[in-house]
DNA sequence: TTGTAAGCGTTATCAC
DNA sequence: GTGATAACGCTTACAA
């Protein structure tokens, strides 16, 4: 049974708005009276009702963050940027884990608005996920997307340049040889794995490489995804020689798959992805990637909301578009046999 | 501006009480109301106040977990399987990164519980949580905690045995022909630092060799902790043949100052460390470690953490200890010049 | 099956 | 400087 305002105000002999005004940091309250509340308050335990207290006040000062995984790296990361920029802003952040579940995430979308967070940060698992964001659209409530967008949706977002990133990595894997390049595709139909595809498929056309359907492999952007995407890849004949998979989970999961063949990486089969892999980057630097400024993007989005959420935001979305870096690492060098396959 | 109850019921022509019997599923609805009710619900975009609902019923559903590194792949296992044991109970999670400084644990503690989460679930920054946690135990609030234990806390928590994990990560390094063996140890007075500052003295007096302070480096448990403590090490002579470090992201830190130096692991030193690190297992299976069941630590602290919030948990604090496992991999190897050093 | 009244803990407003 | 009062949006308890 947690102590009240009253409570409070009650043993230091003063008037609960008294206390309000000394938790609330008002000039006008004697130091003596200030006191009394003060050992009153420690005396309880008090901790003010954030409930009661958003009830009148209406600000929070608390944002929301709702990420699909929180095991990979990138959103990891993404949390780590806006949690310090939010901070800074003087918001805190409460985080919570879609798990790539629409319905999930549409859940936590309600929750966090319910618990009247100043606005909103969100990183939608799907295009489904409009369904959830609409409504805070409409009513003109402070939110920003981050890493996809939604299609027809005009709202504050930072996001990548995904296809000139598509292309970059495609035509990396292409300068060194490669000719059979399959893609490991998002399955659902968000915007970041159509704008690789896109990328990939410009990078081909512009190298004269035909785009086969039958190197694409539709996949769930995580490990388990990577992982069959890969074993189906392995089913059919003649294989690629080298891999771009969508995302850094999905090239982790084409990697348990390959192993477990007995394939090697890069001796029998190249692999690139989208996102690097925090840690591994600094303990094994394997993998080529297209590496995307993951805690900029978060501090970038929460700098926005906050700009938003205090009335600087504008009428119109917003959207900025940060660039990715590419990484050559040995994971895509073509070694012993490739060539000579690719030459089939 | 967002609708209200009253605004439901004005539009569905009905008194607020029965919008709030809707909202809440309850039985006694009409069929022909609720869905007037449910038609304005829909028309107005209203969400149900949380603060305003949890001011009356005091049941939010919602559990809160305070990390200090969301980074940190070990805590980011915990807290996915915090989410799915939470959720599996009918609860929703509500994250916070503390990062590693107690007093924004304390403020997100406070925060927290100002929501009125039903309890929390903390893996504590330091032995200084206590201060901040000691409220919540007067008050009986419900809270669980995860990793690392408060001395003199009787409360419900979820732990590794570190000094038998500890004991033998050391005991491997031993038994391949590691004498001068350094450790990176939490500077924090933590207990899972000290406990497996405890197992590593432990083994090397079983083996009769001597635990000398020079080979003890103290350090902040993440990557630049790791990273200056390796320096530091390097900067003395003679150097140790292997290195144990902390936890995990020591590690990574301990490995960039290696390789800094040019040194590489195993050929110069030996390395190992407490948790594995998700994704690199995988994608580069090379780091021999003691590996805690991270997501079991989650999901097993949520349904204690569930338990008590419902009554069942019985008065004093329950205590899960799970045992972590030994993964060799090579980065302890001993290869050339390394025994021959060890000889001198 | 539906409505009325009171109150949850806080703060805005205005009075002293 | 400090206090009384009303209100925030909802639900519990009771009444119709």
């Amino acid at each position: 049974m947690p102590s009240t305002v009253r409570a409070v105000a009650k043993l230091a002999g003063v008037s609960p708005m008294t206390v309000s005004r000394v938790i609330n940091n008002a000039e006008s309250v004697a130091e003596e009276t200030r006191q009394k509340v003060l050992r009153a308050i420690a005396q309880l335990d008090y901790v003010p009702n954030r409930l009661a207290r958003g009830l009148t006040s209406s600000r929070s000062s608390t944002l929301g963050l709702v990420v699909p995984d929180v095991v990979n790296p990138f959103f990891t990361l993404v949390l780590r940027g806006a949690e310090a920029a939010a901070r800074r802003a003087g918001y805190r952040l409460l985080v919570c884990d879609s798990e790539n579940d629409p319905r999930r995430e549409r859940e936590y979308l309600e929750d966090l608005v319910s618990y009247r967070v100043d606005g909103l940060l969100v990183a939608p698992a799907s295009q489904r996920s409009k369904a959830g964001l609409l409504p805070l659209l409409r009513r003109g409530f402070p939110f920003v997307l981050i890493d996809r967008s939604i299609s027809n949706m005009d709202c504050d977002a930072v996001q990548s340049d995904n296809v000139a990133g598509a292309r970059r990595l495609t035509e990396h894997l292409i300068a060194i040889g490669h000719r059979r390049i399959a893609h490991l595709v998002d399955s659902d139909d968000n915007s970041t794995g159509r704008e690789r595809l896109q990328g990939y498929r410009e990078a081909l056309h512009a190298a004269g490489i035909e785009c086969s359907d039958a190197l694409l492999f539709h996949t769930s952007v995580d490990r388990i995804g990577g992982y069959r995407a890969v074993q189906s890849m392995l089913a059919s004949q003649p294989w690629p020689t080298a891999i771009f998979a969508v995302n850094n989970m999905t090239a982790v999961g084409a990697m348990e798959a390959l192993r477990e063949r007995g394939l090697g990486v890069p001796g029998d089969i190249g692999l690139v992805c989208f996102d690097d892999v925090e840690h591994l980057a600094v303990l094994s630097p394997f993998l080529t990637v297209m590496d995307q400024p993951a805690e900029t993007f978060g501090s970038l989005a929460a700098q926005m909301l906050v700009e938003r959420v205090e009335g600087k935001g504008g009428d119109s979305g917003r959207r900025i578009v940060l660039q990715s870096q590419l990484i050559v690492r040995e994971s895509c060098c073509i070694k012993t046999g490739v060539p000579a396959r690719t030459a089939l």
